[in-house]
DNA sequence: GTTAATTTTTAGGCTTGCCTAAAAATCACC
DNA sequence: GGTGATTTTTAGGCAAGCCTAAAAATTAAC
Protein backbone atom coordinates (compact mmCIF):
# COMPACT_ATOMS: atom_id res chain seq x y z
CA UNK A 1 0.00 0.00 0.00
CA UNK A 2 1.44 3.36 -1.36
CA UNK A 3 0.56 6.30 0.15
CA UNK A 4 -0.51 9.58 -1.75
CA UNK A 5 2.91 11.03 -1.45
CA UNK A 6 4.86 7.87 -2.62
CA UNK A 7 2.59 7.31 -5.77
CA UNK A 8 2.63 11.31 -6.51
CA UNK A 9 6.73 10.89 -6.43
CA UNK A 10 6.22 7.68 -8.80
CA UNK A 11 4.19 8.92 -11.07
CA UNK A 12 6.43 12.32 -11.40
CA UNK A 13 9.66 9.85 -11.83
CA UNK A 14 7.83 8.11 -14.64
CA UNK A 15 6.88 10.89 -16.35
CA UNK A 16 9.60 12.93 -16.11
CA UNK A 17 11.83 10.00 -17.39
CA UNK A 18 10.07 8.91 -20.55
CA UNK A 19 8.88 5.71 -18.77
CA UNK A 20 12.33 4.62 -17.21
CA UNK A 21 14.21 5.67 -20.46
CA UNK A 22 16.30 8.56 -18.47
CA UNK A 23 17.42 9.65 -15.27
CA UNK A 24 15.84 12.17 -13.47
CA UNK A 25 17.11 14.99 -11.87
CA UNK A 26 16.37 15.71 -8.24
CA UNK A 27 15.29 19.16 -8.72
CA UNK A 28 13.25 18.36 -12.12
CA UNK A 29 11.18 16.41 -9.85
CA UNK A 30 11.22 19.22 -6.68
CA UNK A 31 9.82 21.76 -9.45
CA UNK A 32 7.19 19.30 -10.53
CA UNK A 33 5.72 18.54 -7.49
CA UNK A 34 6.41 21.91 -5.93
CA UNK A 35 8.28 21.04 -2.82
CA UNK A 36 12.54 21.03 -1.96
CA UNK A 37 15.08 19.27 -3.56
CA UNK A 38 16.06 18.48 0.19
CA UNK A 39 12.17 16.63 0.94
CA UNK A 40 12.93 14.58 -2.83
CA UNK A 41 16.01 13.25 -1.35
CA UNK A 42 14.38 11.74 1.43
CA UNK A 43 11.10 10.18 -0.39
CA UNK A 44 13.38 9.22 -3.22
CA UNK A 45 15.94 7.06 -0.71
CA UNK A 46 12.50 5.79 0.97
CA UNK A 47 11.21 4.45 -2.76
CA UNK A 48 14.50 3.13 -2.97
CA UNK A 49 14.22 1.39 -0.12
CA UNK A 50 11.04 -0.06 -1.53
CA UNK A 51 12.58 -1.13 -4.87
CA UNK A 52 10.42 1.29 -6.31
CA UNK A 53 13.04 3.37 -7.89
CA UNK A 54 16.85 3.57 -8.91
CA UNK A 55 19.18 5.55 -7.01
CA UNK A 56 22.78 6.48 -6.85
CA UNK A 57 23.59 9.25 -4.68
CA UNK A 58 24.09 12.48 -6.66
CA UNK A 59 23.27 10.52 -10.32
CA UNK A 60 19.99 10.97 -10.51
CA UNK A 61 16.92 8.57 -10.05
CA UNK A 62 14.78 6.33 -12.18
CA UNK A 63 11.50 4.47 -11.83
CA UNK A 64 12.31 0.69 -11.70
CA UNK A 65 10.88 -2.23 -12.93
CA UNK A 66 8.99 -2.71 -9.91
CA UNK A 67 8.02 0.86 -9.54
CA UNK A 68 6.45 1.18 -12.95
CA UNK A 69 2.77 -0.76 -12.94
CA UNK A 70 2.65 0.99 -9.48
CA UNK A 71 2.68 4.11 -11.67
CA UNK A 72 1.30 3.28 -14.26
CA UNK A 73 -1.81 2.22 -12.72
CA UNK A 74 -2.49 5.81 -10.84
CA UNK A 75 -1.68 6.93 -14.39
CA UNK A 76 -4.25 4.90 -15.64
CA UNK A 77 -6.91 5.96 -13.15
CA UNK A 78 -6.11 9.36 -13.59
CA UNK A 79 -6.88 9.28 -17.40
CA UNK A 80 -9.46 6.90 -16.81
CA UNK A 81 -11.37 9.44 -14.41
CA UNK A 82 -10.35 12.29 -17.02
CA UNK A 83 -12.89 10.40 -19.07
CA UNK A 84 -15.53 10.04 -17.20
CA UNK A 85 -15.51 13.52 -16.01
CA UNK A 86 -15.72 14.81 -19.95
CA UNK A 87 -18.09 12.12 -21.35
CA UNK A 88 -20.09 11.78 -18.41
CA UNK A 89 -19.97 14.94 -16.07
CA UNK A 90 -19.59 17.40 -19.22
CA UNK A 91 -16.23 18.74 -18.04
CA UNK A 92 -14.40 20.85 -20.61
CA UNK A 93 -10.83 19.28 -21.14
CA UNK A 94 -9.31 22.47 -19.37
CA UNK A 95 -11.08 21.71 -15.81
CA UNK A 96 -10.45 18.24 -15.48
CA UNK A 97 -6.71 18.23 -14.37
CA UNK A 98 -6.88 18.48 -10.53
CA UNK A 99 -9.80 16.76 -9.75
CA UNK A 100 -8.35 13.77 -11.66
CA UNK A 101 -5.28 14.60 -9.40
CA UNK A 102 -7.57 13.81 -6.37
CA UNK A 103 -9.42 10.79 -8.03
CA UNK A 104 -6.43 9.14 -8.99
CA UNK A 105 -5.67 8.11 -5.38
CA UNK A 106 -8.88 6.37 -4.75
CA UNK A 107 -8.23 2.63 -3.75
CA UNK A 108 -10.54 0.13 -5.27
CA UNK A 109 -9.75 -2.18 -8.57
CA UNK A 110 -13.00 -3.10 -8.50
CA UNK A 111 -14.32 0.64 -8.65
CA UNK A 112 -11.32 1.11 -11.52
CA UNK A 113 -12.71 -2.31 -13.34
CA UNK A 114 -16.29 -1.10 -13.77
CA UNK A 115 -15.45 2.81 -14.28
CA UNK A 116 -13.90 1.06 -16.99
CA UNK A 117 -16.60 -1.12 -18.38
CA UNK A 118 -18.76 2.06 -17.78
CA UNK A 119 -17.10 4.42 -19.98
CA UNK A 120 -16.39 1.35 -22.65
CA UNK A 121 -12.81 0.87 -22.51
CA UNK A 122 -11.80 3.92 -23.74
CA UNK A 123 -8.14 3.89 -24.75
CA UNK A 124 -7.48 7.87 -24.78
CA UNK A 125 -7.81 10.36 -22.41
CA UNK A 126 -9.28 13.66 -23.33
CA UNK A 127 -5.81 15.02 -24.06
CA UNK A 128 -5.01 11.94 -26.32
CA UNK A 129 -2.80 10.40 -23.93
CA UNK A 130 -2.79 6.63 -23.97
CA UNK A 131 -4.96 4.78 -21.18
CA UNK A 132 -2.55 1.78 -19.79
CA UNK A 133 -4.73 -1.42 -19.30
CA UNK A 134 -4.56 -3.72 -16.11
CA UNK A 135 -1.11 -4.60 -17.12
CA UNK A 136 -0.01 -0.70 -17.61
CA UNK A 137 0.11 -2.06 -21.46
CA UNK A 138 -0.76 1.09 -24.01
CA UNK A 139 -1.06 1.47 -27.64
CA UNK A 140 1.34 4.00 -28.82
CA UNK A 141 -0.19 6.04 -31.71
CA UNK A 142 2.62 7.91 -33.84
CA UNK A 143 2.45 11.34 -32.84
CA UNK A 144 4.82 13.91 -34.69
CA UNK A 145 4.62 17.40 -33.40
CA UNK A 146 2.81 19.36 -36.40
CA UNK A 147 5.88 21.67 -36.20
CA UNK A 148 7.76 19.20 -37.53
CA UNK A 149 5.53 18.93 -41.17
CA UNK A 150 6.47 20.54 -43.84
CA UNK A 151 4.53 23.05 -45.84
CA UNK A 152 1.34 21.17 -47.02
CA UNK A 153 1.99 17.74 -44.88
CA UNK A 154 -1.39 17.25 -42.62
CA UNK A 155 -2.35 15.05 -40.20
CA UNK A 156 -5.22 14.44 -37.62
CA UNK A 157 -4.56 16.26 -34.32
CA UNK A 158 -4.47 13.00 -31.81
CA UNK A 159 -2.59 14.65 -28.53
CA UNK A 160 -1.55 17.90 -27.28
CA UNK A 161 1.70 17.88 -25.29
CA UNK A 162 0.69 21.00 -23.02
CA UNK A 163 -2.53 19.96 -20.97
CA UNK A 164 -2.56 23.40 -19.08
CA UNK A 165 -5.80 25.13 -18.71
CA UNK A 166 -4.80 28.04 -20.96
CA UNK A 167 -3.35 26.33 -23.97
CA UNK A 168 -6.33 24.07 -23.88
CA UNK A 169 -8.32 27.45 -23.73
CA UNK A 170 -6.37 28.96 -26.59
CA UNK A 171 -7.27 25.83 -28.67
CA UNK A 172 -10.60 25.81 -28.08
CA UNK A 173 -10.82 29.78 -28.88
CA UNK A 174 -9.00 29.30 -32.30
CA UNK A 175 -11.63 26.10 -32.82
CA UNK A 176 -8.30 23.46 -32.52
CA UNK A 177 -9.61 19.99 -30.66
CA UNK A 178 -8.41 16.21 -30.77
CA UNK A 179 -9.44 15.09 -33.95
CA UNK A 180 -8.70 17.52 -36.25
CA UNK A 181 -7.31 17.58 -39.37
CA UNK A 182 -4.89 20.12 -40.06
CA UNK A 183 -2.70 20.75 -42.40
CA UNK A 184 -0.02 23.55 -42.62
CA UNK A 185 -0.42 26.00 -45.24
CA UNK A 186 2.51 27.91 -44.96
CA UNK A 187 5.52 28.73 -41.98
CA UNK A 188 7.10 32.07 -41.38
CA UNK A 189 10.87 31.43 -42.01
CA UNK A 190 10.87 34.56 -39.42
CA UNK A 191 9.08 33.66 -36.05
CA UNK A 192 8.33 29.78 -37.03
CA UNK A 193 4.99 30.31 -37.24
CA UNK A 194 2.39 28.38 -39.15
CA UNK A 195 -0.73 28.79 -41.14
CA UNK A 196 -2.80 26.20 -40.50
CA UNK A 197 -6.40 25.00 -42.08
CA UNK A 198 -8.80 22.78 -39.49
CA UNK A 199 -10.62 20.36 -41.32
CA UNK A 200 -10.40 22.03 -44.82
CA UNK A 201 -11.93 24.91 -43.47
CA UNK A 202 -11.10 27.09 -41.39
CA UNK A 203 -7.82 29.09 -41.31
CA UNK A 204 -5.79 29.94 -38.46
CA UNK A 205 -2.19 31.51 -37.59
CA UNK A 206 -0.32 29.86 -34.64
CA UNK A 207 2.81 30.45 -33.12
CA UNK A 208 6.19 27.78 -33.31
CA UNK A 209 5.56 27.22 -29.78
CA UNK A 210 1.93 26.29 -30.05
CA UNK A 211 2.77 24.32 -33.17
CA UNK A 212 5.09 22.22 -31.24
CA UNK A 213 2.68 21.46 -28.97
CA UNK A 214 0.46 20.09 -31.31
CA UNK A 215 0.89 16.16 -31.89
CA UNK A 216 -0.12 14.26 -35.12
CA UNK A 217 -0.30 11.46 -36.81
CA UNK A 218 0.70 11.59 -40.35
CA UNK B 1 -9.98 23.50 4.06
CA UNK B 2 -10.44 20.61 6.27
CA UNK B 3 -7.83 17.83 6.93
CA UNK B 4 -9.24 14.28 5.91
CA UNK B 5 -9.24 13.91 9.49
CA UNK B 6 -10.95 16.54 10.58
CA UNK B 7 -14.02 15.34 8.17
CA UNK B 8 -13.92 11.85 9.25
CA UNK B 9 -14.40 13.18 13.11
CA UNK B 10 -16.79 15.89 12.10
CA UNK B 11 -18.64 13.51 10.11
CA UNK B 12 -18.31 10.61 12.94
CA UNK B 13 -19.55 13.18 15.80
CA UNK B 14 -22.44 14.37 13.38
CA UNK B 15 -23.73 11.04 13.37
CA UNK B 16 -23.38 9.87 16.60
CA UNK B 17 -24.83 13.18 17.99
CA UNK B 18 -27.99 12.34 16.22
CA UNK B 19 -27.07 15.88 14.27
CA UNK B 20 -26.57 17.37 17.09
CA UNK B 21 -29.53 16.50 19.44
CA UNK B 22 -26.98 14.97 21.58
CA UNK B 23 -23.24 14.79 23.55
CA UNK B 24 -20.76 12.30 22.21
CA UNK B 25 -18.56 10.45 24.39
CA UNK B 26 -14.94 10.72 23.57
CA UNK B 27 -14.71 6.44 23.99
CA UNK B 28 -17.45 6.58 21.17
CA UNK B 29 -15.89 8.44 18.30
CA UNK B 30 -12.72 6.32 19.50
CA UNK B 31 -14.48 3.16 18.89
CA UNK B 32 -16.37 4.61 15.41
CA UNK B 33 -12.78 5.56 13.73
CA UNK B 34 -11.01 2.72 15.29
CA UNK B 35 -8.86 5.11 17.35
CA UNK B 36 -7.78 5.68 20.98
CA UNK B 37 -9.44 7.65 23.19
CA UNK B 38 -6.44 9.90 24.03
CA UNK B 39 -6.09 10.72 20.44
CA UNK B 40 -10.03 11.77 20.24
CA UNK B 41 -9.02 14.34 22.82
CA UNK B 42 -6.43 16.16 20.77
CA UNK B 43 -8.59 16.05 17.52
CA UNK B 44 -11.77 17.18 19.45
CA UNK B 45 -9.04 20.69 20.78
CA UNK B 46 -8.44 20.88 17.64
CA UNK B 47 -12.11 21.17 16.11
CA UNK B 48 -13.31 23.16 19.35
CA UNK B 49 -10.66 25.96 18.63
CA UNK B 50 -11.72 26.05 14.76
CA UNK B 51 -15.08 26.33 16.45
CA UNK B 52 -16.92 23.07 14.43
CA UNK B 53 -17.56 21.84 18.03
CA UNK B 54 -18.89 22.78 21.34
CA UNK B 55 -16.69 20.66 23.97
CA UNK B 56 -16.22 21.41 27.75
CA UNK B 57 -13.75 19.06 29.14
CA UNK B 58 -15.39 15.64 30.80
CA UNK B 59 -18.75 16.65 29.25
CA UNK B 60 -19.04 15.06 25.79
CA UNK B 61 -18.38 17.35 22.40
CA UNK B 62 -21.14 18.16 20.04
CA UNK B 63 -21.62 19.38 16.62
CA UNK B 64 -21.48 22.87 16.67
CA UNK B 65 -23.84 25.36 14.49
CA UNK B 66 -20.61 26.07 12.31
CA UNK B 67 -19.68 22.36 11.98
CA UNK B 68 -22.82 20.81 10.80
CA UNK B 69 -22.93 21.96 6.74
CA UNK B 70 -19.15 21.24 7.09
CA UNK B 71 -20.65 17.42 8.01
CA UNK B 72 -23.35 17.22 6.14
CA UNK B 73 -20.95 18.36 2.81
CA UNK B 74 -19.12 14.80 3.75
CA UNK B 75 -22.71 13.22 4.14
CA UNK B 76 -23.90 14.63 0.83
CA UNK B 77 -20.74 13.55 -0.28
CA UNK B 78 -20.87 9.81 0.50
CA UNK B 79 -24.65 9.07 -0.67
CA UNK B 80 -24.33 10.67 -3.52
CA UNK B 81 -21.20 8.32 -4.35
CA UNK B 82 -23.05 5.68 -3.36
CA UNK B 83 -25.62 6.01 -5.71
CA UNK B 84 -23.50 6.73 -8.85
CA UNK B 85 -21.45 2.76 -7.54
CA UNK B 86 -24.93 1.06 -7.64
CA UNK B 87 -26.91 3.32 -10.40
CA UNK B 88 -24.22 3.61 -12.79
CA UNK B 89 -21.24 1.10 -11.99
CA UNK B 90 -23.38 -1.69 -10.62
CA UNK B 91 -22.04 -2.17 -7.27
CA UNK B 92 -24.20 -4.23 -5.12
CA UNK B 93 -25.35 -2.26 -1.93
CA UNK B 94 -23.13 -3.73 0.66
CA UNK B 95 -20.14 -3.25 -1.46
CA UNK B 96 -20.39 0.83 -2.04
CA UNK B 97 -19.58 1.76 1.61
CA UNK B 98 -15.19 1.60 1.71
CA UNK B 99 -15.27 2.97 -1.59
CA UNK B 100 -17.72 5.80 -0.79
CA UNK B 101 -15.45 6.70 2.55
CA UNK B 102 -12.57 7.42 -0.05
CA UNK B 103 -14.85 9.45 -2.37
CA UNK B 104 -16.77 11.47 -0.20
CA UNK B 105 -13.10 13.75 0.46
CA UNK B 106 -12.31 14.46 -3.07
CA UNK B 107 -13.31 18.45 -3.17
CA UNK B 108 -14.59 20.00 -6.15
CA UNK B 109 -17.66 21.37 -6.00
CA UNK B 110 -18.33 21.29 -9.25
CA UNK B 111 -18.06 17.65 -9.62
CA UNK B 112 -20.22 17.22 -7.16
CA UNK B 113 -22.77 19.45 -8.80
CA UNK B 114 -22.71 17.57 -12.06
CA UNK B 115 -22.40 14.34 -10.26
CA UNK B 116 -26.23 15.52 -8.76
CA UNK B 117 -27.12 16.96 -12.03
CA UNK B 118 -26.02 13.80 -13.76
CA UNK B 119 -27.50 11.08 -10.97
CA UNK B 120 -30.81 13.18 -11.61
CA UNK B 121 -30.55 14.96 -8.15
CA UNK B 122 -31.57 11.74 -6.02
CA UNK B 123 -33.03 11.94 -2.53
CA UNK B 124 -32.09 9.31 -1.03
CA UNK B 125 -28.86 6.64 -1.03
CA UNK B 126 -29.28 2.79 -1.55
CA UNK B 127 -29.44 2.13 1.94
CA UNK B 128 -32.42 4.55 1.97
CA UNK B 129 -31.02 7.47 3.77
CA UNK B 130 -31.63 11.03 2.96
CA UNK B 131 -29.27 12.67 0.50
CA UNK B 132 -29.08 16.22 2.01
CA UNK B 133 -29.05 19.23 -0.96
CA UNK B 134 -26.07 22.30 -1.19
CA UNK B 135 -27.76 24.29 1.96
CA UNK B 136 -27.35 20.37 3.90
CA UNK B 137 -31.68 20.60 3.82
CA UNK B 138 -32.82 16.95 3.49
CA UNK B 139 -36.17 15.09 3.39
CA UNK B 140 -37.12 13.42 6.10
CA UNK B 141 -39.38 10.49 5.34
CA UNK B 142 -41.10 9.44 8.05
CA UNK B 143 -39.39 5.74 9.64
CA UNK B 144 -40.57 2.96 11.72
CA UNK B 145 -38.97 0.14 12.71
CA UNK B 146 -40.99 -3.11 11.64
CA UNK B 147 -40.84 -4.40 15.03
CA UNK B 148 -42.86 -1.70 15.99
CA UNK B 149 -45.83 -2.56 13.58
CA UNK B 150 -48.59 -4.70 15.11
CA UNK B 151 -49.74 -7.77 13.21
CA UNK B 152 -51.39 -7.19 10.36
CA UNK B 153 -49.46 -3.42 10.11
CA UNK B 154 -47.54 -3.16 6.92
CA UNK B 155 -45.76 -0.55 4.93
CA UNK B 156 -42.86 -0.04 2.48
CA UNK B 157 -38.95 -0.42 3.18
CA UNK B 158 -37.74 3.06 3.08
CA UNK B 159 -34.07 2.42 4.59
CA UNK B 160 -32.16 0.18 6.84
CA UNK B 161 -30.87 1.14 10.03
CA UNK B 162 -27.58 -1.28 9.83
CA UNK B 163 -25.87 -1.27 6.62
CA UNK B 164 -23.34 -3.35 7.20
CA UNK B 165 -22.56 -5.74 4.33
CA UNK B 166 -23.55 -9.19 6.46
CA UNK B 167 -26.45 -8.11 6.83
CA UNK B 168 -27.63 -6.52 3.58
CA UNK B 169 -26.64 -9.95 1.83
CA UNK B 170 -28.66 -11.61 4.39
CA UNK B 171 -31.56 -9.45 3.47
CA UNK B 172 -31.19 -10.16 -0.51
CA UNK B 173 -31.14 -13.89 0.60
CA UNK B 174 -34.55 -13.80 1.91
CA UNK B 175 -35.84 -11.17 -0.97
CA UNK B 176 -35.96 -7.75 1.40
CA UNK B 177 -35.01 -5.04 -0.46
CA UNK B 178 -35.41 -0.81 -0.31
CA UNK B 179 -39.09 -0.21 -1.62
CA UNK B 180 -40.54 -4.23 -0.56
CA UNK B 181 -43.98 -3.83 0.46
CA UNK B 182 -43.80 -5.44 3.75
CA UNK B 183 -46.65 -7.08 5.85
CA UNK B 184 -46.44 -8.25 9.66
CA UNK B 185 -48.69 -11.69 9.25
CA UNK B 186 -47.62 -12.95 12.93
CA UNK B 187 -44.85 -11.92 16.00
CA UNK B 188 -43.71 -14.47 18.12
CA UNK B 189 -44.21 -13.64 21.73
CA UNK B 190 -41.38 -16.27 22.99
CA UNK B 191 -38.83 -14.74 21.31
CA UNK B 192 -40.21 -11.30 19.20
CA UNK B 193 -39.41 -12.88 15.81
CA UNK B 194 -41.33 -11.96 13.04
CA UNK B 195 -43.55 -13.50 9.74
CA UNK B 196 -43.47 -11.27 7.58
CA UNK B 197 -45.62 -11.25 3.61
CA UNK B 198 -43.17 -9.39 1.04
CA UNK B 199 -45.13 -8.06 -1.67
CA UNK B 200 -47.58 -10.33 -1.32
CA UNK B 201 -45.94 -13.18 -2.66
CA UNK B 202 -43.34 -14.24 -0.39
CA UNK B 203 -43.33 -14.81 3.37
CA UNK B 204 -40.09 -15.46 5.28
CA UNK B 205 -39.64 -15.51 9.13
CA UNK B 206 -36.93 -12.33 10.46
CA UNK B 207 -35.31 -12.27 13.99
CA UNK B 208 -36.73 -9.13 15.68
CA UNK B 209 -33.09 -7.90 15.54
CA UNK B 210 -33.56 -8.04 11.90
CA UNK B 211 -37.17 -6.52 12.43
CA UNK B 212 -35.36 -3.20 14.57
CA UNK B 213 -33.15 -2.71 11.54
CA UNK B 214 -36.09 -2.41 8.88
CA UNK B 215 -37.55 0.85 8.28
CA UNK B 216 -41.17 1.58 6.79
CA UNK B 217 -43.17 4.26 6.13
CA UNK B 218 -46.57 3.16 7.11
C1' DG C 1 -20.49 9.74 51.25
C1' DT C 2 -16.40 7.03 50.53
C1' DT C 3 -14.21 4.00 47.64
C1' DA C 4 -13.64 1.53 43.49
C1' DA C 5 -14.22 1.31 38.53
C1' DT C 6 -14.46 3.75 34.44
C1' DT C 7 -13.73 7.49 31.44
C1' DT C 8 -11.16 11.27 29.94
C1' DT C 9 -7.24 14.04 29.74
C1' DT C 10 -2.30 15.00 29.94
C1' DA C 11 2.42 13.99 28.99
C1' DG C 12 5.71 12.35 26.19
C1' DG C 13 6.94 9.89 21.98
C1' DC C 14 6.63 8.06 17.23
C1' DT C 15 6.19 8.32 11.86
C1' DT C 16 5.35 10.78 7.64
C1' DG C 17 6.40 14.36 4.85
C1' DC C 18 7.69 18.68 4.67
C1' DC C 19 11.08 22.69 5.64
C1' DT C 20 15.79 25.71 6.06
C1' DA C 21 20.61 26.00 6.38
C1' DA C 22 24.98 24.06 5.82
C1' DA C 23 28.04 20.70 3.82
C1' DA C 24 29.48 17.84 0.06
C1' DA C 25 29.67 16.51 -4.61
C1' DT C 26 29.33 17.55 -9.38
C1' DC C 27 29.47 20.55 -13.32
C1' DA C 28 31.01 24.34 -16.14
C1' DC C 29 34.34 27.56 -17.50
C1' DC C 30 38.51 29.49 -18.47
C1' DG D 1 42.77 20.96 -14.32
C1' DG D 2 41.64 24.30 -10.83
C1' DT D 3 37.94 27.36 -9.23
C1' DG D 4 33.49 29.11 -8.83
C1' DA D 5 28.56 28.08 -9.55
C1' DT D 6 25.14 24.76 -9.22
C1' DT D 7 23.08 20.67 -7.62
C1' DT D 8 22.37 17.36 -4.23
C1' DT D 9 22.62 15.56 0.21
C1' DT D 10 22.85 15.83 5.25
C1' DA D 11 21.47 17.63 9.62
C1' DG D 12 18.20 19.31 12.48
C1' DG D 13 13.40 20.86 13.08
C1' DC D 14 8.33 21.30 12.63
C1' DA D 15 3.14 20.01 12.23
C1' DA D 16 -0.36 16.43 11.88
C1' DG D 17 -2.18 12.54 13.72
C1' DC D 18 -1.51 8.71 15.93
C1' DC D 19 0.19 5.91 20.13
C1' DT D 20 1.06 4.20 25.42
C1' DA D 21 1.22 5.12 30.17
C1' DA D 22 0.05 7.85 33.97
C1' DA D 23 -2.82 11.28 36.19
C1' DA D 24 -7.20 13.46 36.93
C1' DA D 25 -12.08 13.65 36.83
C1' DT D 26 -16.39 11.46 36.79
C1' DT D 27 -19.59 7.79 37.71
C1' DA D 28 -21.14 3.70 40.12
C1' DA D 29 -21.50 0.79 44.05
C1' DC D 30 -22.02 -0.09 48.42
Amino acid sequence: MLSLAEENYLKTIYHLSDGGLKEVSTNAIADHLNTKAASVTDMIKKLNGKGLVTYKKYKGVNISEDGKPKALIVIRKHRLWEVFLVEKLKFHWDEVHEVAEQLEHISSPLLIKRLDEFLGYPKFDPHGDPIPDENGEFKFKPQVPLSETDINGMGILVAVKDTSSPFLKYLDKIGIYIGAKLKVQDKVEFDGSHEVLIDGKKTVFISREVSENLLITE
